[in-house]
DNA sequence: ATCAAGTATGAACATATATGCAGGTATAGT
DNA sequence: ACTATACCTGCATATATGTTCATACTTGAT
């Protein structure tokens, strides 16, 4: 009935104060969708691997294939993606690329995550 | 590609050292794939909104589909798709259903990827 | 019991992603 | 110079993912 007569009905059906309240604690815009985009990235099995490997030591590309059991283009492919979003770095030392973590909070981030997929497991 | 006929090979071209010591750091495979599950349902800028917005309080299906600009349907698609990781829960009250986080350190991993993506853009 | 509100689900469509292939670049050794 | 090695990149495409529409469910009120 009514609804958009009385000040009761601001707290009836959207609770505008509540969306406003949540509005406000949003990140903007871009950096919604480039935590989203770090996400997606991360969200691959093979990437993942990737990550988990590199935790260890400096990895070459070959060796990488070898341990994913892929080719060394899907590999490389890969690897871009995990550049871009400044995951990993690589250096060159003759014809090889060496690719480690970039960043050691990676490392505890994928280590996080880790913890929670087993507590669902439980 | 493949190179394994001599003793120098080993150490030449695919390191096999490094490459099994990579491989005994690597989860189970089930890990693997759930990890990575798990950050792909969080690499949706809805999603994550969603959970910024669980963060600061708990909120129904309709509050959420409004701040979000979305229909109620796809909100409730997506808030599917973070139950079914268990990151967030509900409880109904009469017909409302009401989200929040379900777990402290999702804000936490929230905010680790946040920091690494302002981190990014330095 | 009927109706409407709030939410959930299923299927179809559109878009995005991962991978292999083929070709390309850069470097080391001869 | 030339060749081979290690890696990178564009293109094509099969698969996966997100969104929309329509429909079904659940609850509270009449």
């Amino acid at each position: 009935m009514n609804r958009e007569t009385s000040d009761v009905c601001e707290v009836y059906y959207v609770n505008e104060k509540h969306v406003e309240k949540a509005r406000k604690a949003l990140s903007p815009e871009r950096e919604i969708m480039a935590v989203a985009e770090m996400f997606r990235n991360l969200g691959d099995p093979t990437r993942v691997k990737i990550l988990q490997a590199l935790a260890v030591e400096e990895l070459c590309v070959c060796d990488l294939a070898k341990l994913l059991g892929v080719s060394e283009s899907a590999t490389s492919h890969q690897l871009r993606v995990l550049r871009s979003q400044k995951l990993v770095r690589f250096r060159r030392e003759g014809k090889m690329a060496y690719y480690s973590l970039d960043d050691e909070h990676i490392d505890s981030l994928m280590r996080e995550v880790l913890r929670h997929v087993r507590e669902g497991v439980v």
